[in-house]
DNA sequence: TCAACTCGCACCTTTGAACAGG
DNA sequence: ACCTGTTCAAAGGTGCGAGTTG
């Protein structure tokens, strides 16, 4: 398997030629990614991570958080998550452990979280944590609200993506980077299957803590019909298990606050886990370790892990649309380019965007010199209102986005981020959800292949095209 | 028949408005 | 008038279990 850092050895730098100012104008190359609290990620990763879909859409748990350094503080960024199927295959559990029952389902609408804070500067994102804790998970493939849409029963993992941009509009021509971390990888389910899973999540979600008592838990069951009594075997086979089984002491957080400082106590918790490693058994054995992650740098032991990923310039008009995820879509799976990267497919798929940065017109794709990209920290700002083509890059669809004339798009984001979306100057606060405002020149048949949901359009084409990676 | 899904429930945390005191 | 801390209710996040669906 190649490894990220394999290929960032080829990929880390955009070619030469499309950076005005020689390969290292960027010096994107120092980026760093963390993951927090990657004991936690890493405990329900032994196990199997499962995480709830649901109509009106579910949180995450854990959510996720990450630290990031080596952006230039004065320059802007955005930050964005997607989830990615880690194979073609849907599951079931059948007796403990997870099985493949076939072929997954057709890609739903594909949808990237934009953070709320986006775009901010560099210094920004690194002062603090980044936490996408409001991002939310649904099945339903009508939603409206904006959240990531996943097929029950179904892999995927999150991907994060840093973009130097001072607006969304910016995105197209800007470098960003893509990083990712083998143990958010998780199961999409309505209703938990594993009942590890269970424990974890109500051992360490505040929400949750009112199924953590025994005796409370004891008593609500009493204040309900009875349960039929297979259902009861089973609860019975799990309070038995969360009492004499497996109840690390080391995990146990009675709330977000205790395993948020986690970091500090990591060495002691590390011996506890590795004695409780052995107590688990991986639903998906050596396959989910070796077979479909993106490979990652990832250090042992409770450093925090690293991840590289290829830098990519966002293509150029002609030729980057979403249609590319058709162009390469006899890909084994979308998802094999990530994290399969090790398969002949995967590598080819890799490589073909090489041409797409590399060709990138330089009348067509209007890259402001370095300085005003942020090289020359707190430079001039990308030029304003110079007319740009920005079709095919944003898969746009007017969301609401929380708050009154502020626009969205197919990033979704729970609030604002009126310092630049308020350019699409967007329709009054009664309307949601918005009708579809782009104006024509950014709606060419070429890109607008988004599909109507009542008055809301919702392309159903990534902003990354899984094939592009 | 059964796995997958939906829905309503009780319990819990979070959030923000309202208020009091310095 | 302003700031800080406290209280309290509403909103929203949880998993559970019964019912529904395909």
């Amino acid at each position: 398997m190649h490894s990220i850092r394999d290929m960032k050895s080829n990929f880390s730098s955009p070619p030469a030629s499309s950076l005005p100012g020689g390969p290292d104008a960027y010096h994107q190359g120092n980026i760093r990614m963390t993951l927090e609290d990657p004991e936690l990620w890493k405990s329900f990763h032994e196990i199997g991570t499962e995480m709830i879909i649901t109509k009106p859409g579910r949180r995450m748990f854990p959510h996720c958080k990450i630290n990031i350094s080596g952006l230039i503080p004065c320059s802007k960024y955005i930050l964005l998550v997607d989830m990615v199927p880690v194979d073609g295959s849907r599951y079931k559990w059948n007796k403990e452990k997870w099985e493949v029952a076939g072929k997954a389902e057709p890609q739903p609408p594909c949808r990237t979280y934009l953070h709320p804070d986006s775009p901010a500067p560099g210094s920004h994102w690194m002062k603090q944590s980044v936490s996408f804790l409001k991002l939310k998970l649904t099945n339903n493939t009508l939603d409206q609200h904006g959240h990531i849409i996943l097929h029950s029963m179904h892999r995927y993992h999150p991907r994060f993506h840093i973009v130097q941009a001072d607006d969304l509009y910016s995105v197209r021509w800007s470098v960003f980077r893509t990083f990712s971390f083998p143990e958010t990888a998780f199961t999409s389910v309505t209703a938990y299957q594993n009942t590890k899973i269970t424990k974890l999540k109500i051992d360490h979600n505040p929400f949750a803590k009112g199924f953590r008592d025994v005796e409370t838990n004891t008593k609500r069951r009493a204040n309900r019909n009875p349960a039929c009594p297979e259902k009861k075997a089973k609860k019975q086979d799990y309070l038995s298990r969360e009492t004499d089984e497996d109840n690390p002491s080391g995990f146990r957080r009675s709330s977000y606050e205790a395993y948020e400082g986690e970091q500090a106590e990591l060495p002691k918790r590390k011996e506890e886990e590795d004695v409780v490693k052995e107590e688990r058994f991986s639903p998906w054995g050596s396959e989910r370790e070796h077979g479909h992650h993106i490979q990652t740098d990832s250090s042992p032991g409770p450093e925090p892990r690293d991840i590289y990923n290829a830098e990519q310039l966002v293509p150029a008009p002609a030729s980057y649309q979403p249609f590319r995820f058709h162009e390469y879509g006899k890909s084994p799976s979308p998802s094999s380019s990530v994290s399969s990267s090790n398969t002949g497919s995967g590598a080819a798929i890799f490589e073909s965007r090489v041409p797409d940065v590399a060709t990138v017109p330089e009348h067509e794709a209007p890259k402001p010199p370095p300085h005003d990209m942020g090289i020359s920290p707190c430079g001039p700002q990308h030029p304003a209102g110079l007319h740009q083509d920005y079709t095919g890059v944003i898969n746009m669809a007017m969301a609401q986005a929380g708050k009154p004339g502020v626009l969205s798009h197919h990033i979704y984001t729970p609030y604002s981020a009126e310092q630049t979306l308020g350019q699409w100057s967007g329709p009054g606060p009664a309307q949601y959800p918005p009708a579809h405002h782009l104006p024509n020149d950014y709606s060419t048949p070429a890109v607008h292949h988004g599909y109507h949901h009542g008055n809301v359009e919702w392309s159903q084409y990534p902003l990354f095209s899984y094939s592009c990676w």
